[in-house]
DNA sequence: GCACTTAGTGTACGTTCGTCCACATGACGA
DNA sequence: TCGTCATGTGGACGAACGTACACTAAGTGC
């Protein structure tokens, strides 16, 4: 039997020292950007996403714009981690191609939560010059691992490209022909596959 | 002397009927997203800015959700209408790929607003299905307006070409060679100039 | 000019927000 | 074991929010 009253069972009991503390905030954060947009963020909703207390918010980040910033960074760092592999796992300019187009096809497809939170980040850095480190950042490395296979120039059209027709994949509700973002591609890269 | 209380100067003898109200709160509402972002507008913000009482913007629009889709909706239309009669305008090919790469450079270089109200409106649509109609209506447009000149799959690649440009220049702090955007619309026009 | 309808407004309410700070708690050297 | 310190917390506070509703002012027929 304890000697001290257990803290309530539904809180659980919270160590103090927690050193994944911050990260998991971090986490937390982006689900709730997320689900309810940078509007209807606050550190209410993600200290209860994180089950962190409110007042360890304002204790580990100065406010929403730190929070904000770390979050999107880590998100910008893991997209551009994923994408920088895949050039790099490619033997070719034809094999990256071919990947570009998949990558392309998947992004509309499949992930909801990367569309809406690059969508978010993207709106954050055309308002904040603040945020624009992060695109800045992710735009060259992009660029960078496109390079690996192409020239300067084309590496950056393509990355232009990339991004026009994972948009407009997303956002159209009617149902796309792969072989347009394919030719695209294609027309773009100049290779004859 | 007056027998009333003269109602405070400042806010000004509104007339009772305003049938332009509507409208002004519209642009009003549009002003403020530009300058503060979905997440930062309120209906008192809103208010202010049009210089209407708080209680219009229930009068007028069920709630902020109605709001948003006129707003968007009014500003979508008006981008479509000028890029529609830019379009019209040219008398060709050469002519139309000319007028998209001003509108590319253009863009990144002057239009801040444009840049911001652009991303609020997809990061909404990416969101929430309620708005994806304003998107695809836009988007159905451009490409309904690259078709005078080009053939459709040419129109739809050259339409996301564009997003993705725009976008690449206006987040990307350091200076972009203008040729490079032409060189890729070029190539995916396939016009010769 | 009066009665009645419609259009529009001011204000008060309950909620949610970010921030702050007095205090509780675990870590640790003596 | 105890005293001290840094870390972390809970709750209170004022500001801002959207909404609802009793009301005023303008329009309209007589």
């Amino acid at each position: 039997m304890p000697d001290r009253p257990q803290p309530p069972a539904s809180r659980g009991n919270r160590r103090r020292h927690d050193p994944d503390r911050r990260e998991r905030i971090i986490a937390a954060c982006l689900e709730v950007i997320a689900e309810f947009g940078v509007a209807g963020t606050s550190h209410r909703k993600v200290a209860a996403a994180a089950d962190v207390p409110l007042g360890s918010m304002t204790y580990h980040f100065s406010g929403m714009d730190e929070l904000l910033h770390a979050a999107f960074g880590r998100f910008a760092t893991s997209v551009s981690d994923g994408f920088d592999a895949m050039m790099a796992a490619a033997e070719g300019p034809e094999e990256a191609e071919r990947i570009v187009v998949a990558i392309v096809d998947d992004t509309a497809a499949e992930s909801h939560r990367f569309l809406v939170l690059t969508h978010e980040l993207y709106t954050l850095a055309a308002r904040e010059p603040a945020f624009r480190g992060l695109t800045n950042a992710w735009m060259a490395r992009s660029r960078a691992a496109l390079e690996r296979h192409f020239d300067p120039a084309t590496a950056r059209m393509l990355d232009a490209l990339i991004e026009g027709l994972t948009i407009h994949r997303a956002l159209d509700t009617e149902p796309h022909d792969p072989a347009v973002a394919a030719d695209a591609i294609r027309r773009i890269t100049g290779l004859r596959t």
